[in-house]
DNA sequence: CGGAGTTTGTGACTGCGAGAACAAACTCGC
DNA sequence: GCGAGTTTGTTCTCGCAGTCACAAACTCCG
């Protein structure tokens, strides 16, 4: 059962630094990045892993696993310095400079994301709006001009932009991803509910907002008809009642 | 140690249709649901599990398994017919009639998510906007009145509301997701980046838009560092060049 | 200086999900 | 009516992710 042979090169020690984190992992990643910000902005220099679990939403001993991923970056006994952990994974997830993002799409939704300050805070920055709709163009939104959708490939090449995000209709989505890709960049986060294709080497992200509430409304529905079920066995505990 | 005593109910057959459908699978139904609406506009009245799988973005074999979590609702050598599976899949999770929700918060993001008219067309009617800012009252948004939080307990009650939009900022979220399960909401759609701490019975989905994107940028990195790496081992063998 | 207490990092175990492969079942052509 | 072809539903296997539990390592105090 020595399952050693699996991996790609020399097995040099139990895990590089700079290998092979899990997807799950990295999906939390940024959940701890910003608990640790918000510690430190409370002006707490240092945490267990409990406290930053409990901050986090998550249990410890995940945490723990997670954090083992890029290093050994606690003290045992003591806990995490918060700053230097903080920098830690901002270093790991590639935040430690400023992302250039595009946003195609400026209607409500785009407008929305222009504004969101939380993408400026945490390593991402705007650099152009573009809209196809010619009435669109010109317009300032969140301090930016809207530009062209036909200026994409120019101004990702000056800007050395390679995350893109969509907010355009379904219709228009596959288009748009197509010239992104053409034009270099190579992650995309969709909140179009349409499925994309796009080539191998492209990361794209689906945020579906008629999902997630779809998703809930499965749970309530289970709820209803549970709370009702337990409701019908007070009297009798009758299983044969599903008729085809 | 017959481990009969977990179920909630008698354990019948193999699988019953109306239990236990796993969570990535719920979570793809709405995908399916939509292939499906986007195959019936085009007036195809059946197709294979193989066409619905590639609309959807999935695996084929996938998608079977997925589906035989409801039931038998193909027929083998011919496919599934679009409408009648489109039934099931609404009925499984409960959007044959539609869910009264909520939105708190009508900023920019709580006014696009008003606006979105996904969330009307799959199964869901926003039936009030709610803000603590006196400001906003009164303010029309996508033709609903912008009601003040302290209504909150008296809309839910009056509409039976049992899915609620939090899209506030971060540092009020946890306030008003305590209102809103204290008003009898069992399930929660957060748009605030926050960890939101709810009673056991009470669903809260996150949405994250800062986190997706430290999520590409992340992979970014890594293919940054891969193709660096790369060419720092020209002389290597050369693996299959990606024509950008 | 040494032991007690604390907290990290990791190995073992368990359960879920993805994918491949195959048997069951249906249609169509002759 | 029957065989060939097609497609679903299910079983099996494998790998990933979550959790537990504990050894290693550090601090603090007497």
């Amino acid at each position: 059962m020595t399952a050693r042979s699996t991996n790609t090169g020399e097995g040099s020690g139990a895990h590089d630094p700079h290998r092979d984190i899990p997807e799950a992992t990295v999906a939390r990643l940024p959940v701890y990045l910003r608990a640790l910000t918000s510690l430190a902005e409370r002006n707490i220099a240092s945490c267990s892993s409990e406290e930053l679990a409990t901050a986090a939403g998550v249990n410890s001993a995940k945490l723990r696993k997670d954090l083992s991923y890029l290093g050994s970056y606690g003290t045992r006994g003591v806990g995490y310095d918060v700053d230097y952990l903080s920098y830690q994974i901002a270093r790991e997830i590639g935040v430690t400079h400023d992302w250039p993002v595009i946003i195609v799409g400026i209607g409500n939704l785009g407008q929305a994301l222009a504004n969101f300050s939380g993408f400026s805070s945490r390593g991402f920055r705007t650099v152009a709006l573009l809209d196809a709709a010619p009435q669109m163009q010109g317009q300032a939104v969140a301090g930016l001009e809207v530009r062209p959708f036909a200026d994409l490939a120019e101004i990702v090449a000056a800007e050395q932009v390679s995350i893109g995000v969509i907010s355009v209709p379904a219709t228009a989505a596959q288009d748009v991803a197509d010239a992104m890709v053409g034009a270099g960049i190579s992650s995309i986060l969709n909140f179009a509910p349409a499925v994309l294709s796009v080539p191998p080497g492209v990361d794209v992200r689906k945020v579906d907002l008629s999902i997630e509430l779809q998703i809930l409304a499965y749970h309530e529905s289970r709820k209803a008809a549970e709370s009702a079920e337990a409701a019908a066995t007070v009297d009798n505990g009758s299983e044969e009642g599903i008729t085809a």
